[in-house]
DNA sequence: TATTGTTATACTCTATAACTATA
DNA sequence: TATAGTTATAGAGTATAACAATA
């Protein structure tokens, strides 16, 4: 990609623009932050999701990341693959798997959200600190939608 | 997509995924605001980056939607296709490509960008107006950028 | 029958490399 | 040689449909 020219003064207000942008921005200082530790940000995601309460399924790990179950599998494959996570049947429906960290998976997580975290004040730098913290909670207030009227 | 539950806390205060989230639901939001008109979001920022200041060149309007130059020939065929752009050659460079939107472009254009306007709305609707102003500035701060750190 | 994990498959968006015509 | 447009191709990322095991 080139990014020689700017967007024109038309283009570079639409939120569309915008948020496709800074996605992209974040998206690339995470992934450069994070090469280190073998993982990406999506990756980085599954593991934040399964440090928090523990997910009783694959499914329900998938609904809190907003991914499909089938993109959950191939997810934890590699993340299996690495050594970062544990699959075991559940013992009271065993249709389902249980996802733990391991203990690798323990520490890349809090290494590779120390180095998330810095990625996230290099994106935030231009803002000062009262329009960062902004940022944070309008972008939380946007996405925590009503998404009922879809249709 | 589910999305029947949210994410946990911590998830949900990751920059990582607040943008992609956000930027996901704008998607949709225009999409469905577009879908009377006939084009996507990305084709309408392409026709807002023509009725500015005309491009010389196919590969002017690319670098100024931050898309590279093939994808700008794809984007251009299929509005082209629907009689809303022309292409012709450069008077005096004849490798180049001047392209102008047809008076149905122009039409297109005013009446998306009005239903975009709108979906921008809905977007920011959680926020109110001083919060969604800020909101807009703030991704335009971070979005205008030094690229040039990147390595 | 319904649900979980899985596989196979396809679709969208995007980029890289190579070709052409011009310069 | 270098550049603009184009084409062919490949790689992410994601979703849908179908299948096996279990409920």
């Amino acid at each position: 990609m080139s990014r020689t020219e700017g967007p024109g003064p038309e283009l570079g207000r639409r939120l569309g623009y915008l948020l496709k942008h800074a996605q992209r921005r974040m998206a690339e200082l995470n992934a450069k932050a994070l090469t280190p530790y073998g993982i990406d940000g999506r990756e980085l995601a599954v593991l934040v999701v399964l440090a928090g309460r523990e997910p009783a399924s694959q499914q329900h790990a998938a609904q809190r990341l907003g991914i499909d179950r089938t993109t959950m599998v191939a997810l934890l494959d590699t993340l299996e693959a690495k050594g970062l996570v544990s699959r075991r049947p559940h013992a009271d429906d065993r249709r389902r798997n249980v996802v733990e960290l391991t203990d690798a998976g323990q520490e890349t997580l809090r290494r590779a959200t120390e180095a998330s975290d810095a990625a996230e004040r290099r994106f935030l730098a231009p803002l000062g600190p009262e329009a960062a913290q902004q940022l944070r909670s309008s972008l939380q207030a946007v996405v925590t939608h009503e998404d009922g009227e879809t249709a």
